[in-house]
RNA sequence: GUCCCCGUAGCUCAAUGGAUAGAGCGUUGGCCUCCGGAGCCAAAGGUUAGAGGUUCGACUCCUCUCGGGGACGCCA
């Protein structure tokens, strides 16, 4: 079905050019905010007037006139200063909810006509770090997008951009030799190590002795771990690397502690003098140096990112490592019920081969220059402090390249590879100074050329009761699956007070939907520029905006079909011959209806703007419409004639909620809870 | 210093440049012989931080001021 407004607005777009002479001038048809003003409204009848120097009463009388429109609403009313107002007739909402009714799949709602490929980037986590709070919502925002975009009928390319290369990573092959070492020695020394050095780090002369001692087990164990030659890892390492894809889950949390003990080690042992020997390949020979022993994660990086043969074993470390942080990651991706997948991952060690020619490429444009060492670009308009052009750094001055050239590459990649269309990017607020300097910069090297749209998605952050941007209490960032676990705790709660008497399996699927949805739908309420207070007990809440009350809107009309058998209607029957029985009669009713067949501007508004809040708020509102016309007329109680209208509204209540929260928002949403 | 976001009812938040700025919580008062009361109806509550401007029309766009948060050369 061709949306309604759409009609309407070209409806009455060709009169008003018709009573102009303007080429361009349209109705600005929109939904009426108050009942007394219609249903929908035509608000451009006041600026075309205006441009052409007419009365806009005088001008909205011509339009009415010679509009035809007469097989939609009742006669047009001219109001205010030259709003023409439309009431439906009765007739139209039957015709437009039997259209509904008909499409099982997409409930009337055509695809666009005009199809884009869109890569939608979000999520992106960090290899080697557990996913926490500030990752949520660019996660189930970014989700969100891509269903409402991917149901308009667009080809969306979901990119997770995750953060697979960088300084880092040395400490995460550092820490996970340290692993191994622990596990040859069967004990948990990491642990043991760890909670010395975090309770002695005032104590300058312990901390030296102890640091001492952890570098002389470590060149011990470099020592012993050999076949061939000193330090080749093939004893002991190598084969720990080929265990590990069999013992990802228990190895996950101990990697994550020997990370922060990399971490500790590496503050701790700063300037203590601590030194020790390494391998160091050149031209295919072992060179053995000797270095500080905090710059030891620093020197495997180096190792890492030169690659070739003889450095394989640290790239198999890293491979095993984005193993494992990913199957973690799956696990928290399917319990928020995103569709992100392993195929969507395109992390930033992809882009590696390209950086150097985008370095190049934007010097031969005389974009990129070098300043103070790096490679700089300073697309136009953008200032520092002292009111200098801002540089977009490239490369820096010891040659590495940086995010800001890795999202350069990428970008590229989307436009020259994936055929991009539109790029939408979703990442906190705080990164817009990046991005828009990004977009910069690829529009003076004619990358956009082709109408290529560049969409920062902003968000706000995520503050607990006090405030504050969402912490533990001990100040720490909160893992996003202890969140989402507490969340289903929570719910489980609620649901066994509610309805205790489910089956246990029941009430843990009610629980989970519930404890998910409400964390999602929270998020997906606020307008996400703001900043919005994390809280479980607003959200969990069964008045209001939630989730919880979504959910039991809809479970509530599910169950007029399992009551429906005890009373011996069947519904089947009567929907199947719905086209020959329907009839809007009660206000109450027909409220409703106008409500039902305004699905299709909520979903064009929350994808337009990429606000998924103008979703759940449509949403919400038909929820309460419902609620009305549930109130005011019984269903299965109703009287032969009056029944299968009524049961149709309640089958497209339930279908468009349960479309709006399941496949558009991702949201569980019970038979009954 | 420059730039970005936010400031709306007591509280938490909405509002594609359109008419009288809306919900929920809380407060007050109604409604069950009835399909799930986790409901419905109603009332009270506002100088949209402030001052200018653009517009037929401004919470919305522009300028300035105040308040809160954030970004700003080799981290991502």
């Amino acid at each position: 079905m061709k949306s309604l407004v759409q009609i309407l607005e070209d409806r009455i777009s060709q009169s008003l050019r018709t009573a102009t002479g303007l080429d361009v001038c349209p109705a600005l048809v929109a939904p009426s905010k108050s009942p007394q003003f219609g249903d929908y409204q035509a608000n451009g009848v006041m600026a075309a007037a205006k441009q052409i120097g007419v009365n806009p009463r005088q001008l909205a009388q011509q339009v009415v006139a010679i509009l035809a429109i007469e097989d939609l609403c009742e006669s047009p009313q001219i109001a205010g200063p030259g709003f023409i107002n439309l009431r439906l007739k009765t007739s139209l909402l039957e015709k437009r909810l039997l259209g509904m009714f008909t499409d099982k799949a997409r409930l009337g709602i055509d695809k666009t006509r005009t199809p884009k490929t869109i890569v939608v980037d979000y999520s992106g986590p960090n290899i080697a770090k557990e996913m926490h709070v500030g990752h949520l919502r660019s996660t189930i925002l970014g989700d969100c997008i891509s269903r409402l975009l991917e149901f308009e009928g667009h080809i969306v390319i979901r990119q997770n951009h995750i953060g697979d290369w960088g300084t880092q990573f040395g400490k995460v092959i550092l820490a996970l030799w340290h692993l191994c070492m622990a596990r040859k020695r069967g004990l948990n020394t990491i642990q043991t190590d760890q909670k010395y050095l975090l309770e002695h780090s005032e104590d300058a002369e312990a901390i030296k002795a102890y640091c001492r001692n952890i570098r002389d087990r470590h060149e011990q164990d470099y020592e012993e771990d050999k076949k061939n030659v000193r330090g080749d890892g093939e004893l002991y390492f190598g084969p720990f690397l080929e265990l590990l894809p069999t013992i990802k889950e228990q190895i996950w949390p101990q990697l994550l502690e020997a990370y922060q003990f990399v971490n500790t080690l590496e503050e701790l042992s700063e300037n203590l003098g601590l030194t020790i020997l390494t391998r160091k390949i050149n031209n295919g020979q072992s060179e053995y140096i000797s270095i500080p022993y905090e710059s030891l994660s620093r020197h495997i990086t180096a190792m890492l990112q030169k690659g070739g043969a003889e450095n394989s074993q640290e790239l198999n470390a890293w491979k095993c490592i984005k193993e494992i942080t990913l199957a973690h990651c799956s696990d928290i991706y399917k319990t928020l019920n995103s569709k992100l997948t392993a195929n969507d991952v395109r992390g930033e060690s992809f882009y590696n081969p390209f950086l150097a020619n985008v370095v190049k490429e934007l010097r031969d444009k005389g974009l990129a220059v070098e300043s103070e060492g790096a490679i700089c670009v300073f697309p136009e308009g953008f200032v520092n402090k002292e009111g200098a052009p801002l540089p977009f750094i490239i490369q820096k001055s010891d040659g590495a390249y940086l995010y800001a050239t890795t999202d350069l590459a990428a970008l590229r990649f989307r436009i020259e590879e994936l055929k991009a269309d539109q790029i939408i990017y979703v990442t906190d607020a705080r990164q817009a100074l990046h991005f828009q300097m990004l977009f910069a910069a690829a529009k003076a090297a004619g990358w956009t050329d082709r109408q290529v749209d560049l969409i920062h998605v902003t968000f706000g952050t995520m503050l607990g009761a006090d405030g504050r941007p969402f912490r533990t209490r001990e100040g720490g960032t909160v893992k996003l699956q202890d969140l989402l676990e507490e969340a289903a705790e929570k719910a489980r709660a609620v649901v066994e007070e509610k309805n205790p008497d489910l089956p246990e399996s029941q009430k843990v699927q009610i629980a989970q939907a519930v404890g998910i949805g409400a964390v999602k739908y929270a998020d997906y309420s606020n307008n996400r520029d703001s900043d919005y207070v994390f809280s479980f007990d607003k959200m969990l809440a069964m008045d209001g905006n939630t989730a919880p009350y979504m959910q039991y809107a809809y479970a509530r009309i599910r169950s007029i079909e399992r009551k429906s058998e005890g009373k011996e209607v069947d519904i089947e029957r009567e929907l199947r011959e719905i086209h020959k029985t329907l009839a809007l009669v009660d206000s109450s009713e027909i409220d409703l209806a106008k409500k039902l067949i305004q699905y299709d501007q909520a979903i064009e508004a929350a994808a337009l703007q990429n606000r998924p809040n103008y979703l759940t708020s449509y949403l919400y509102d038909l929820s309460q419409t419902f609620s009305r016309f549930y109130n005011a007329c019984p269903v299965l109680q109703a009287v032969d004639n009056r029944r299968p209208t009524r049961l149709l509204l309640c089958d497209l209540t339930a279908r468009v909620i349960r479309h709006g929260m399941e496949d558009l928002l991702g949201i569980t949403m019970p038979r009954q809870m």
